[in-house]
Parts: C-alpha cells; structure tokens; sequence
DNA sequence: CACAAATGCTACTCTAGAGTATAAACAAAG
DNA sequence: CTTTGTTTATACTCTAGAGTAGCATTTGTG
C-alpha cells in the first residue's frame, strides 16, 4: 500500500493520461492486495478445520468483511481452495529452481535444494498442508494442473539425483523413484512440524539435509 | 458368517443354556460383522472424497441398506470417523511390535520391522490416509487418543534405534528425532502409493527398506 | 398359529452453509 | 453539490445432509 500511495503522487505531477494510467495501477494493486488477504485467512482456516468443514462466513467474519466482499473477488469456494494448492506446491517448485540455479556439485545443489524447500515448506506450512490434505476436493482439471507441477518437482529433482548419479556421488539405483522419496520427506515436513513445538525450524531443516544426504550417500562413505 | 454358521450347529446338539450361549455369540459376532463391513465401505468414501463431503446416505447404499441401520451400529458420523483413524494407527503398531519381538541384531530388527509396516500400511492404505488427512476433524479426546497411539509407536522405534546406535549399528545422533522421520517415510507412503500404479508393492517395500537403511547407516558403509 | 422381541425402513425435522438479488454507501468527476 | 459508477452490505433462497420418531417386517418361541 506504500507503494501504491507513493505511485499516486507522482501521478498528480502528471498529465491526465498517466494520472489516469497511474490511478488504474494502483487499484489493481489493491485489488490484488485484497485477494491474498483473503487467501491467506482462507488458508488459516483451511489449515486448522479443513475445507468443507471451513465456512466463508467466518473467513469473512475474520477480515471484517462479509461474504458478498470475498465473493466479489473470487468465483466460488473451489477457486479459493484451488489457489491455495496451487501456491503451496508453486512456492516449492519455484524453491527448487532457484536453488538449482546456483552453481556446483551435484552434492552442494542438493544440499542448498533440501534446504531452501524445506524452509519454504515450513515459511509456508498453511498452503503445503492444505495442498496436500485437499487435493481430493479439487476440481479435475483443477487437480490435473496441480499434479502436474508436482510432477514438474519430481522430475526435475530426479534429473538432479540422475546428475550425482552420473559423477559418482550419489548412489541412487533409480533416480526417479528416489526423488519420490525426498520430495515426500520434504512434504512430511509440513504435515509434521509444528511452530513453538519440540524443535525449532533449523534444527528441522538441518536433519532433512542431514537424512538426505544419507538417502543418497554411498554406500563407501560420506560425501559433500 | 462360516465359522458363524457352524458355532450354531455345534450348539444344536448341546443342552439350552449352552445354546443360548452360542446363540448370544453368534448374534455378538454378526453385530461385529455389520460394523466391519460399515466401517470399510465408510473408509472408502472418506478415503475417495474426505470425511466431511461423504455422506451416510451414500454408505448406506453402497451397502444396500439405510442411514437409520448405520445409526444402530454407530452413534454418530464422528464414532465412524475415529474408528477408522484408530484401526489405521493401531494396525501400524502392532505390525511394529510384532516386528520387534522377532529376535534378531538392531539392523535385522529394522529391516524387519520396516518390510511389515510398510506392508501393512499398504495394505491398509485407506485407513491410515484417513488417519493421516482426517486428525483435524476427530474430537479433541478422540484426537488425543490417537496422537497417544502415534506416539507409542514413534518411542518404540526410537529405542529400537537407539539399541542400533548403542551397538554401534546405525549412526543416528538424535534417535528420536530420527525416529520421526522414518515413521513419516512409512507414513508418506499411504498418501502416495497407488495400486496398479507405476510402481508395484513389493517395489515400493524393497525401496521403503533401503531408505531407511540408508539414513541409519554409519557414515563408514553399508550395513545389514 | 399367535405373540413377542429384535431388526430395519419410511418419512420426516432442523440446521447450516453456499451462493445471490438488491439496496445502501461511498468515491470520483464535473 | 449533483450525478455516475463502483464497492460493500443486507437479507434473502435453496439445497443437502445429519440425526430421529415411529411404523413395518422379520425372526424366533410357546
């Protein structure tokens, strides 16, 4: 919203062309800033008592709004649900791709991987859960599209395990059903942790690296 | 309803109490049949579609009966619910202790204890989904009893590994902590697997077992 | 066959929540 | 200060499903 107002002044300097142009932006801005704001009371409740067990009317109820409001900015329940899905397993993969874009062994990209997505899925616990607990309340073609983003993780995470593979540092048989089993202990990450709990974060996601690097060590020895 | 049926021709010969008797547990053994046969038909629906979108109506005619029979069998949708979650974690434990009484080394321990679970969650795929997908619409007691149940089983496998780490068979530092994440490695399965899928049981077993071996396995070599 | 007891079904009630038609409030422009 | 368009709320509709009261039907018994 800073921004936005900071936008509006510029504007006023300006002819009316851009001041118009400038006007529209920032009620893009906002309108968009309303969206998230309702996804993420959305998610806050999908989280603790699931989808159909959650009404709009207390999400409403929650953002001081009233059901009309959150109606007016998307079509239906099954929309909500599907953004929400459609973040958590987004936020991963976009995780995944920025860690592999850093350069190195095969070992320090699955090292800085595991701990980038792990952090992401916990930063963003709400949106993986749900995602992962929902899925059979999606709409088909709704579900299609988010099953293949996963499927876009597993093969990209594959590809990697296949990389240290090739360069001897990973002892992984097959490549592909090995990414299964990471990227399920990364999923269980969400399902399992607990803010203010047991353990903290870090300590979390160092023993996913740790067990990791374990799941494909070989056999000979430690390695990265 | 066979070992049923010859319970009564057994009591036919015999004097009346012992009739009533056998009478009496026939009648208590089909009353245990009907509410097995409630509780796998409701475990398929929450399993397909969830807990909340399923409705009794839909048990029922799946099992060519009605609602109202449902409610002399269970009290409520929610009994049907924890008992569903209940078998899923409770059929996982006893695998578990099962396993451990079978004498062995910690590492053929493991693997045994591993290969029977995972089996048995296969197996049982839809009851521990539910569990895993549907803790948050229990009733409190009914969750703490469950979480009581998970709980049990995380501290036994934890001793387990900590006999490993004693032995100096597996090279876990935090036994507890490890204990989780192999418990979430067998209980990633039920949310994954698929029957006919691209990968068979036996696959999934055999993989479930290296991986876990992988994490416990002293950072000098393999194990076992 | 008649009567009793159990078992199951028909036909409801009642609540709750998704989704909407319409009116009010507000903002922006002239 | 009015007019016009946009944003939000009020006040519904309508469906669906959990749970139940009371009737029917079957089963077993003297």
């Amino acid at each position: 919203m800073q921004t936005a107002a900071l936008a509006t002044d510029i504007a006023d300097i300006m002819d009316k062309p851009k001041k118009k142009r400038a006007a529209a932006q920032l009620k893009d801005e906002i309108t968009a800033y309303k969206r998230r704001r309702i996804l993420e009371e959305a998610s806050h409740f999908f989280f603790l008592n699931g989808y159909e067990a959650t009404t709009l009317d207390s999400v409403a109820e929650q953002l001081n709004v009233t059901k009309p409001f959150i109606y007016s900015y998307y079509k239906n329940k099954g929309e909500l649900l599907y953004e929400i899905c459609q973040t958590g397993i987004q936020l991963s993969l976009t995780a995944l791709e920025e860690a592999l874009s850093v350069e190195g062994t095969a070992s320090e990209q699955l090292k800085i991987v595991v701990e980038r997505v792990a952090r992401i899925i916990i930063e963003n616990q709400r949106y993986v859960t749900v995602y992962l607990r929902e899925e059979k309340s999606l709409l088909p073609e709704d579900a299609r599209r988010i099953r293949d983003l996963r499927h876009t993780f597993d093969t990209k995470l594959a590809a990697l395990l296949e990389k240290g593979r090739k360069t001897g540092e990973f002892d992984v048989a097959h490549p592909s059903r090995t990414a299964i089993w990471v990227s399920g202990l990364l999923s269980w990450i969400a399902l399992w942790y607990h803010e203010g709990g047991r353990w903290s974060a870090t300590e979390v996601v160092m023993d996913a690296i740790t067990m990791v690097q374990k799941m494909v060590q070989p056999a000979g020895g430690a390695n990265g």
